[in-house]
DNA sequence: GGACAATTGGATAATCTTGTCCTGTTTAGG
DNA sequence: CCTAAACAGGACAAGATTATCCAATTGTCC
């Protein structure tokens, strides 16, 4: 249901805030990611656009979040790459009746609001600092867990 | 977001309830929810495949739902055409850790489990008996309304 | 059985998504 | 100023989604 675009571009930002404010190279992003990197590449330039990162060239570049993690939120991250698409009006493209949806499409833009709440509620910074057996990103942990 | 055979399997089902059980050729549905026809009937095809509709040919026939419209529910819809894809594993494909997801994931299946929810919530039913100003289906009401 | 109504399914095309590759441009640092 | 690092962007290809058309099949009714 999500699109693999942000499925990466959720990835993606998720890397850069636990290494913020360092910057990290599309390569070093792919690699820890598991995302081809050239089609990172096309995700990354898309996320520059929107502002949600910030490309910096040459030696010692690569790409930053352009807020701290604390204050950006999953929602934001997915309304850059691919807005999610709220239905405002009636698809069927009947103007015959104002904003008001039908029972239907009510329903369905309702669940629409309902990801865009959860999505709106969640800050990088949270993701990280959630306690959990799996490592942020679902990365291998630097260091392994401690056997038992 | 939600994929456009999503919607048209949506809009037909919803549309069969309004007739039920009186059964409606794919021609009458594709007139009545603005749907191009020749893909409503692949769209139609799949709902008959998952069991959700019942096709008859010959005169006289067409589709019809198998269940009655109280007990069907949006989700039963949606599923039977395309599948909401719950993140059940990590998609870096990382075993590493059980069925536990990362963090990122855990809330990105959570608006999943969100949408899956209110989908289960509502029947063909409820859409139909629910007043308001927009017809069930979007659709121009057969007598139109009286003005004011 | 014949005529007509309706779905089924195959072939095909247009468009969008995903993915790859390569060249150019910017930038830091010697 | 030169080199190497890094992003930017265009061209292109594969695959999935959306859409169209048509022949074949199944069914009803006379």
């Amino acid at each position: 249901m999500f699109s693999q675009t942000v499925e990466y571009a959720l990835r993606a930002v998720v890397h850069l805030a636990a290494e913020a404010p360092a910057p990290r190279t599309t390569d070093q992003i792919a690699a820890a990611t598991r995302v081809p990197k050239a089609y990172l590449s096309k995700v990354l330039q898309g996320l520059s656009r929107a502002g949600v990162v910030h490309s910096q060239r040459g030696i010692g570049g690569g790409m930053t979040l352009t807020k701290d993690p604390a204050y950006l939120t999953i929602l934001e991250v997915v309304n850059a790459v691919e807005p999610l698409g709220r239905i405002r009006v009636c698809p069927l493209g009947l103007a015959a009746h104002g904003v008001r949806l039908c029972p239907l499409h009510r329903r369905m833009d309702n669940a629409l609001a309902a990801v865009e709440v959860a999505f709106a509620q969640t800050t990088l910074a949270e993701i990280l600092a959630e306690p959990t057996d799996s490592p942020p990103l679902c990365e291998v942990p630097s260091k392994l867990k401690v056997r038992r």
